[in-house]
This record gives C-alpha cells, sequence and structure tokens, in this order.
DNA sequence: CGGAATCCTCGTGGATACTG
DNA sequence: CAGTATCCACGAGGATTCCG
C-alpha cells in the first residue's frame, strides 16, 4: 500500500488499517480549525497572536491545540525566538503547502456552489 | 458576491456574511460522517440499512441525521416508496455529483501522504 | 425496514487565572 | 507574548425502545 492509489473511488470501501488511516487525516484535515489556520498560513510566516487574531472566534486553548496537532502531523513547522518577549513563528512546511492547494480546491466549490445550497436549504425548509 | 471568486486564497480572510457562509459549508461538509456517505453514493442509489452496513462505526442516529442535512443542503436526494416493508432510496443529485470529485482531491491527497505524516507523527512524537 | 423519541453519558472546548 | 493548568457547562452522540 502506502503510496498513490489508482482509483480513489474504493479508498473508504474497505475495512482495513489503510481504510481507518485515511479516515484519521480526513478527520483532522477536517476538523473545525485546521483548514482555516493552514489556509491563514498560506500566503506566509505568522505569530500566535496574529493567525488569533485573523480567526475569528477561535480560543486560545484551540489555537494551541489545533498548531500542535498540524506540527505533529508535518504540516506546519515552529520556530521559538530566544527573546523577550517571547516571539513564535509558524508557517506552512512543505508538506502543509501541498495540502494548501487541495485546501482551495474545497473552498472553491463552496465558494462556486453555496447559492446552490442556500436554494436548496429554503426549498427543503419551506416544504417541511 | 455570489459565484465564483478568482482568488480562492482570500476567501476566508475577511469576517463578513460570506465569510461565514463558507466557513458554514466547509463544515458541513467536513462533518465526520458526511465524506464517508458521499462517498459512498459515489456508484449509483443505496438504500438506508445497506448505506449504514458499509460505514463503520456510524449509528443509526448519526446516519439519519447526516442524510437529513445532506438533503437539506441539495447534495443528495431521498426516495421513499410506498410498499411494505418500507423502502428508502438515497442517490447523489448533480449539486452532489460535483461535490464528489471534490471530494477524491482530498481522499487522493490523504492516500498520497499518509506515509510522509505517519513519518512526522513519529519524530515528533519521539523527540518529545 | 427506516426511522422518531427518550435518556444519559462523556468529551469538547470556553472562561479564567497563572507563568516563563 | 505565548502559552499551561484547572474547572466546568453544554451539547454531540451512543444505547435503547417504540412505531408506521
Amino acid at each position: 500500500m502506502a503510496t498513490h492509489d489508482a482509483d480513489p473511488t474504493r479508498v473508504l470501501k474497505g475495512r482495513d488499517d489503510t481504510t481507518c488511516r485515511v479516515r484519521e487525516v480526513l478527520d483532522r484535515v477536517g476538523s473545525k480549525w485546521s483548514l482555516t489556520v493552514i489556509h491563514e498560513l498560506g500566503p506566509g510566516t505568522r505569530r500566535f497572536t496574529e493567525i488569533k487574531d485573523a480567526v475569528p472566534g477561535i480560543s486560545q486553548r484551540m489555537l494551541t491545540e489545533t498548531l500542535r496537532l498540524l506540527e505533529r502531523d508535518g504540516l506546519i513547522s515552529r520556530t521559538v525566538h530566544p527573546v523577550v518577549p517571547p516571539r513564535v513563528d509558524y508557517e506552512l512546511t512543505p508538506l502543509g503547502r501541498t495540502l494548501l492547494d487541495t485546501v482551495r480546491t474545497l473552498l472553491d466549490w463552496a465558494l462556486t456552489h453555496i447559492d446552490d445550497i442556500d436554494k436548496a436549504r429554503d426549498a427543503y425548509d419551506t416544504r417541511t
């Protein structure tokens, strides 16, 4: 297994370890804040507070945890500068950058079809 | 606003309604079971119990709710056959089918980089 | 078969206070 | 500034039961 599968239509079909790992990765990537944080680091390096301010609604705790998980997965890097006051920089790794492209595909889909979804919801809500 | 944005790198930057809507769509699409269910309907129409059996770990309640939300968003259609015993068929709408392509991009990414992530995790866990 | 309703648990995550 | 630690509320969601 391991590398690239020619038929992505089957990756969720089985119940083996690979399947579970893919689900695991999707859970990480699809979690509430990960996509937003990754996207926020797209343009370049940013500090903790900068990210916090840029992501409305995220708490200190959640940002810390999200950054840690993404760092553990090798998607972002964390650089601590031994100065006072402390300064910590976060940036996408090359691996994280490949995900950024995929994320943009998703964002693009959302933007493109958001109106269709709105109409579908209105129709559903009125006929019930 | 509304239709297609030429620069997807900015869609999450602002704090206006459009931004929130995109986040909302991503929350829906990225929720725990949605991607799996959509993927499961990729090959064609399926019944409630078929989907339940095909998605390991999902509960009756969660499958019902996931299907309802996806139906409300216009991504899947629900067809009740007035027979006994009851029979309900679910299938992707044309809109849902466009998302399927995007989902496959994500799955493809996960499959391609799952090994890199594993290595990154091991490295992180050992150096801490 | 395909749900809806009820109950109850358990983890997520916010608020707050403290620290190097 | 960039966290960590503690407490606690709330809601997601599992298990179970009942129904058309």
